[in-house]
DNA sequence: CCCAAGACCTGGCGGC
DNA sequence: TGCCGCCAGGTCTTGG
């Protein structure tokens, strides 16, 4: 689920609804996430105030006076802003509970996920202190890229989805990002060109920009109800469509897989 | 340093 | 209907 546009619509739809609450008390029901859920949560966020909700590559961080919440939502979880009495369903597994009865809820069946408790400051953590610069800032480019591919020899597509490159580049925008600058994904990374990762970069940004805009869209609902954001609507051009025509030349694109993730793409429109 | 593979988990699906 | 193997949005860790 959460790729970079899923986690900034829940960073958009849950900040107004938490930012300077209270918290009261926080509720571990399973702390066995891919790190330990820390005892020290637990006793030392109640009775601060949340003064942000921030987002990082695909971390949110939700900052307070004394320390700062991590939390990141692996490959199944959800955040959501519930009335705090809501019984718990299967895999809700942390509740940050808020003075005004409200309680910001995490779910994550797999577990692959994690919140952490950060005293110092957070940019600092060993996870976010090597991260690259984010794909919708102003230092990512082409010429970011291509500088920093030089000499590599991995397939380009492992190379944008490596956070030290540039945050926030998952399985399926890595696939779409590539379709549209026409770009073969298994190309080694250091045998693409600067222009050609000018091209890579618009295509980055504009498909991420576009899936946030389309989560916009049920934004306002999305606290409420089923927590699932608009952009899945979005049109997809190759991922997950393998096997069926390229929606450009026609052709049946081709599947199969990179660093044990699936990857599809034209082998007439991709070089 | 670079790169590939393994690891962590649960649930849903297709095939038999 | 039931069971089995495979696959899934991530990324840290390990080993060559």
């Amino acid at each position: 689920m959460p790729e970079l546009p899923e986690v900034e619509t829940t960073r958009r739809g849950v900040s107004p609804l938490v930012t300077g609450q209270r918290v009261s008390r926080v509720v571990v029901r399973e702390a066995r996430l891919r790190w330990p859920v820390p005892t020290a949560l637990s006793r030392e966020l109640p009775g601060q105030r949340v003064e942000a909700v921030e987002r990082r590559a695909k971390y949110l961080l939700l900052s307070s006076g004394a320390g700062t919440v991590l939390i990141h939502l692996g490959m199944s979880g959800s955040l959501r802003v519930v009335a705090a009495a809501t019984p718990p369903a299967l895999h809700d597994h942390v509740d940050i509970v808020l003075d005004d009865g409200q309680a910001l809820r995490l779910r994550d069946p797999r577990r692959f996920g994690a919140v952490l408790w950060v005293r110092g400051d957070p940019w600092l953590h060993p996870l976010l202190a090597g991260l690259g610069p984010e794909p919708l800032g102003e230092e990512f480019d082409g010429h970011h890229l291509h500088r920093l591919s030089r000499g590599r020899r991995a397939p380009v597509k492992a190379f944008v989805m490596d956070g030290r490159v540039v945050v926030g580049i998952g399985n399926i925008y890595a696939a779409e990002g590539l379709f549209r600058a026409g770009i073969h994904p298994r190309r080694a990374a250091g045998r693409v060109s600067a222009s050609r990762y000018d091209a890579l970069a618009a295509a980055l940004r504009r498909v991420l920009s576009e899936a946030i805009d389309q989560g916009g869209t049920t934004l306002r609902d999305f606290v409420a109800e089923d927590g699932r954001p608009g952009y899945f609507q979005q049109r997809l051009h190759v991922y997950g469509r393998g096997g069926k025509p390229c929606i450009t030349c026609g052709r049946t694109l081709s599947e199969f897989r990179i660093a044990q993730r699936s990857t599809v793409y034209c082998a007439a429109c991709q070089r």
